[in-house]
RNA sequence: GCGGGCAUGGCGGAACUGGCAGACGCGCCAGACUUAGGAUCUGGUGGAUUUUCCGUGGAGGUUCAAAUCCUCUUGCCCGCACCA
């Protein structure tokens, strides 16, 4: 009997729906388990990648499964976004019929993976039911004041023809098409994430089961650093110009101030200076270069006096204003005080342009001269020149400096972070409507709950310039005002798709749910996800985003949790030829091909095989065809061991080493696969047991022993391999779904050796082996050694100094 | 520049708390069965000057013992990047 995969599978597949054997609800009774993977966007079709990422959580969720836990494994669609905007442009194909069309073809895909998921709980972010809520929890934010409306100098990708988030730009480029992103200065809808920035930066202590990396680049981009905004005073009108400092023990030795180019006060105050067209002619300037030469560590500084003074606050000194290419409107306050003494950057800039260096840190040990000066001095030091705080070390002074500004009212100790506030406006026809309504008497008003969800209008025109069509669809934009019902008008902005992926794992809980996003109680018994799995490239995006909102509506009272995701796998690329897989290297292999050759049980046997999940995983066609051949190979021997299911007992020594072997692969799979996710150690363990067996049958075994061999290597092998384990349970005359069954515990007693191989080493060097009794003690091992005839002679005429013991390992012999 | 990761046969990768380096797979070599084999089975496969010696990017160190721990260093990959 061949292994027709492609009957199995098909066969199985059809009898799992049939029989809805992966359909799950709560059950006090039992441990839950939610296993995530994160939702693809639908192209339309599957990749290596998408097979990698499902792959692996279809793995965990059966052996969570077959482990006695109540599993939530669950699938869906993002379903917002450009691409199928880009079609209804270019194909004239409306976004969603294009969009439901490639759902409709990657589901198909999804499910020839076998993959366990509970179909019945899949969700769309793109259908009604789904968007009325994420436009409910738009004015959830909204009413806790988390959601607002602000003007200010956005990212703009002319390509996309949207503002894009902080996070979304890319070394200057948009995230998703690669296009130079410029500044428009619009007014549009933020989330405040920026009050959640401590939290978001504490709890990452919370997630021993992140990834450190991934952390450290949340850490990275929240930024926090603590210092002192304190002002000075300018000149020409007495007004405050703020700045932040994280070295409020250099204040006084501050020799000029920095301001943007951008900033506000720089107009006004080089205003009738002589210095006044030339500052002009340098904002002009600055505005045309775009963010990345502007800012990058390679550009040179570059900067320009614009004709005006200020006054330090704590030493009265007057210092000229500045604007550099290098200080940044939206960090701080836009404003920095130059210290070249001991700053690099400043040191670079005041040698430039001449400007004053004034040491105020000593080194403990000599006296600094400006003169012979090459670098600013950052290291530990005793302040001078600093009246008051004179003689005192410098890390002592950044707190004394903080206070004494405090008490004096000159400034106040203050926390910064680099995380700016989440721009979720996008100008765009293929997303959740910002539900707020525009009235001329009323302002902004929100869409009350009842007449929710904000429906797109089905037939809108799109034009070639890429604006969105909602701005002349006048059945859509023209409105009556829910407070005084006079006419109003629609927002027309639709939100950032990060938005609806950031609550998509509590509807799974409750997925058709019509009056609530979810009910409390699934909620609180599914939450939170137990592990997520997805590409590293979410790292600050998709988890951060998801953070922030979990943060929020669990102040909203929504949820229990403080953390959605308790645990996070970020899975490695899947490479060919040491390269990602893209369309313009053309070394694409389309899973839809190999599925069709080899079948889907070895697609992700392979996949699983090749490198541990959170590697790079070089793909293999090879390779491939060799977890195929295993296949095929576990497929012939259970063929034929299962005819001599009822043979007798003949010989028990087989019987025991047979036994053993079985018991030990069971402990080492159940520990590979429960502790460490390494998947391919598992795989290789089971490749071992089969070569084993095959070794084994040529001798008697007792049908007892072969039935629990070939059951349980059924069983470990059934989550990585669900339809031909199953075909062959049913025919070893099984009439329940392996994938039902408990998952295989080990007997230590049969694992026992009776016999253990000692390494004998001398002077740290292995010289031979010897064979004892599991319970021989260390002075048998001893012996043993010493009278081994291969060591003998090495030992022969020296002094034997120390032995050291390893039980039931190793013994060292160190002679001199 | 800062932060993080990786480096082991011809290749993908094993070696969990320091204790037989190279499990398992690919590839390669040989044999068996065969009209035939790109099927299957069996055996072999780090290197060399092969009773032994050398080998985990390189150089030191700790230890009875180092791929594993420490110091320095090289190469590659990823993230951040004038953050005040």
């Amino acid at each position: 009997m061949n292994y027709d995969f492609k009957t199995i599978e098909a066969k199985w597949q059809k009898k799992w729906a049939e029989q809805s054997l992966y359909k799950v609800k709560e059950d006090p009774g039992k441990p839950k388990y939610y296993c995530l993977e994160m939702f693809p966007y639908p192209s339309g079709k599957l990749h290596m990648g998408h097979v990698r990422n499902y792959s692996i959580g279809d793995v965990v969720a059966r052996f969570k499964r077959m482990s006695g836990y109540n599993v939530l494994h669950p699938m869906g669609w993002d379903a917002f976004g450009l691409p199928a905007e880009n079609a209804a442009i270019k194909h004239g194909v409306p976004p969603s019929k294009w969009t439901w069309e490639n759902i409709d073809n990657m589901r198909k895909q999804l499910k020839s993976l076998g993959l366990s998921y509970d179909w019945d709980r899949e969700v769309a972010t793109c259908h009604p039911g789904y968007y009325k809520w994420t436009q409910w929890f738009f004015l959830k934010l909204y009413d806790m004041g988390l959601a607002y409306r602000k003007k200010a100098f956005v990212n703009w990708c002319p390509s996309c023809a949207t503002v894009l988030a902080n996070e979304q730009v890319v070394d200057g480029k948009c995230e998703r098409c690669g296009t130079e992103v410029g500044k428009k200065d619009l007014e549009q809808w933020f989330f405040k994430i920026t009050n959640y920035a401590d939290e978001l930066l504490k709890d990452l202590e919370k997630l021993p089961g992140w990834p450190d990396k991934v952390k450290i680049m949340q850490e990275n981009w929240i930024g926090r650093s603590e210092g002192v905004e304190f002002s000075f005073i300018a000149e020409k009108n007495g007004r405050r110009i703020p700045v932040f400092t994280t070295r409020p023990d250099t204040v006084y030795g501050v020799s000029y101030l920095v301001l943007a180019p951008e900033h506000p006060m720089v107009s006004e105050l080089s205003a009738g200076t002589e210095q006044e067209n030339a500052v002009k002619e340098f904002q002009k300037k600055m505005e045309k270069l775009n963010e990345i030469t502007r800012t990058s560590t390679e550009t040179e500084k570059e900067g320009l006096f614009i004709g005006a003074y200020a006054i330090n606050p704590m030493n009265g000194d007057r210092v000229p204003i500045w604007i550099a290419n290098y200080v940044l409107l939206d960090y701080g306050t836009g404003a920095v005080m130059g210290v070249p003494a001991h700053d690099q950057r400043d040191f670079e800039f005041a040698k430039k342009y001449d400007l004053p260096i004034k040491v105020v840190v000593s080194p403990p040990d000599k006296i600094l001269d400006v003169k012979d000066m090459t670098q600013a001095y950052v290291e530990r030091g005793i302040l001078i020149n600093s009246d008051i705080f004179n003689g005192m070390d410098n890390i002592e002074a950044i707190k004394a400096v903080g206070q004494y500004m405090e008490e004096k009212g000159i400034g106040k100790v203050k926390v910064n972070y680099k995380l700016r506030d989440w721009l979720i406006s996008r100008q765009r026809y293929w997303g959740a409507p910002i539900p707020m309504i525009y009235c001329d008497r009323c302002g902004i008003v929100p869409v009350p709950e009842k007449d929710l969800p904000v429906m797109l209008p089905p037939n809108v025109k799109f034009n070639p310039r890429g604006t969105s069509p909602l701005l002349e669809c006048e059945e859509f934009l023209n409105t009556t005002c829910p407070q005084c019902g006079g006419p109003a008008r629609r927002e027309t902005d639709t939100m950032d798709t990060f938005m609806c992926s950031s609550w998509y794992y509590y509807r799974y809980t409750d997925p058709r749910n019509t009056e609530r996003p979810f009910d409390r109680e699934k909620l609180d018994y599914w939450m939170p996800v137990d592990q997520y799995i997805g590409g590293v490239e979410h790292a600050i995006l998709h988890l951060m985003y998801s953070r922030f909102f979990n943060k929020a509506m669990r102040d909203a009272g929504l949820v229990h949790v403080d953390e959605p995701f308790q645990n996070l796998l970020t899975q490695g690329m899947v490479l060919k030829d040491g390269a990602k897989m893209s369309k313009s290297l053309g070394n694409i292999v389309s899973p839809e091909e190999i599925i069709d050759k080899y079948g889907a049980d070895t697609a992700r046997l392979f996949i699983l095989f090749a490198s541990p999940p959170d590697r790079d995983l070089e793909w293999s066609d090879q390779g491939v065809e060799g977890s195929f051949r295993f296949l095929q190979r576990v497929w012939r021997l259970i063929d034929e061991l299962s005819e001599r299911l009822n043979d007798e007992k003949v010989e028990d020594k087989v019987d025991k080493d047979v036994r053993r072997l079985v018991h030990k692969t069971i402990k080492k799979v159940t520990d590979d696969v429960a502790e460490r996710f390494n998947f391919n150690t598992a795989i290789s363990a089971i490749m071992e047991m089969v070569n084993g067996l095959y070794a084994y049958k040529e001798q008697k075994i007792s049908g007892a022993v072969i039935k629990e061999a070939v059951e349980n290597l059924l069983l470990l092998l059934a989550p990585f391999a669900p339809h031909m384990t199953e075909e062959l349970w049913e025919k070893l005359g099984k009439k329940e779904s392996i994938h039902l069954m408990p998952w295989p515990k080990y007997d230590i007693e049969a694992m026992a050796e009776e016999e253990i191989e000692i390494v004998v080493q001398v002077n740290g060097k292995v010289k031979g082996k010897v064979s004892l009794s599991a319970e021989a003690t260390e002075e048998d091992m001893k012996k043993a050694a010493l009278e081994n005839d291969k060591i003998k002679p090495h030992i022969k005429g020296k002094n034997v100094v120390k032995m050291i013991t390893v039980p039931k390992k190793l013994v060292n012999i160190v002679i001199k």
